[in-house]
DNA sequence: CGAGTTTGACCTGCGC
DNA sequence: GCGCAGGTCAAACTCG
């Protein structure tokens, strides 16, 4: 499985957007595609790649000044609540965008949309979430070329862990979507503890609203089971630990990858 | 005083 | 070409 991570697997090099300036120049100069039009289509589909969690969350706001600088706000046509926009703080030139907007059916579920791809290091428990969005983001790209299927739901383990992950490619715009806002039956006979039984958040995991897309994840040793429960240790905060112990627990994160491994899909 | 947030203006893509 | 909506910028403001 180690193996298999160096090869193929790291998202920075799955997704050429790591290479790829901020989304804003992106916009202005688009590169110039010159190594073929299928390279052209790959790379066009990974730029706009994107990764939305759905995940209840009560709270106003959620705790994420880890690493996110809020640029904007805006309110979105047929949803009262404004999407607001942040981008990675940690290195000025990082490309990292996320959008944070509350469903207008359903106020306390939070729609987390991560795009693109961190241009720098980052600490072990936002590059551990940041592999499990950037495998979903790889099943995405990889999926997108043989099929054209919209919006169909995943067939890989990480359907049963996460709840009903989808993969759309409406508008152009692959995103795939972790619904984390319904308990999935296996989490909720396995995880009796107090954590588990408020699986609905009062606030994100921090990794959660830190990694996405990592470049260097595939190079950090938190693929081994002691990684999430470590999380908190890193982050320094408390509900990191309990937080991804609630939507994962060590055994079935590391279940997860393993598996998902297996498939060839992601390590 | 520096870092982060707010918010109105501006830019850009897209549909008609 | 025009208007709308989403996304971004940047000056003003807030907070520790």
């Amino acid at each position: 499985s180690d193996s298999s991570a160096d090869d193929d697997a790291a998202p920075g090099h799955q997704l050429p957007a790591a290479a790829c300036p901020p989304a804003t120049k992106a916009r202005k100069s688009p590169g110039a595609g010159v190594d073929g039009a299928d390279d052209e289509v790959l790379q066009q589909q990974a730029k706009k790649a994107r990764v939305s969690v759905r995940v209840k969350c009560d709270t106003p706001t959620v705790r994420s000044r880890i690493q996110w600088r809020k640029y904007g706000q805006k309110i979105s046509k047929g949803n009262p609540c404004p999407r607001a926009y942040y981008r990675c703080t940690v290195a000025p030139s990082c490309p990292v965008r996320k959008q944070v907007q509350r469903c207008a059916d359903d106020m306390s579920i939070l729609i987390t949309t991560y795009e693109g791809t961190h241009s720098h290091p980052l600490p072990p428990a936002a590059a551990a979430m940041a592999s499990t969005t950037s495998a979903a983001a790889s099943m995405l790209l990889a999926g997108s070329s043989s099929s054209s299927s919209h919006g169909h739901h995943l067939p890989f383990p990480s359907a049963g862990l996460l709840g009903p992950t989808t993969i759309s490619t409406i508008a152009s715009c692959p995103t795939v979507t972790l619904d984390l806002t319904a308990p999935h039956s296996l989490m909720q006979q396995q995880y009796q503890s107090p954590y588990a039984a408020g699986y609905e958040s009062k606030a994100l995991p921090a990794a959660w609203s830190s990694g996405y897309l990592a470049p260097y994840a595939g190079g950090l040793p938190y693929y081994g089971k002691s990684s999430l429960p470590a999380m908190g240790q890193h982050f320094g905060l408390g509900m990191a630990t309990t937080r991804a112990e609630q939507l994962y627990g060590a055994a079935h994160s590391s279940s997860y990858l393993q598996r998902t491994s297996s498939v060839g899909v992601v390590h």
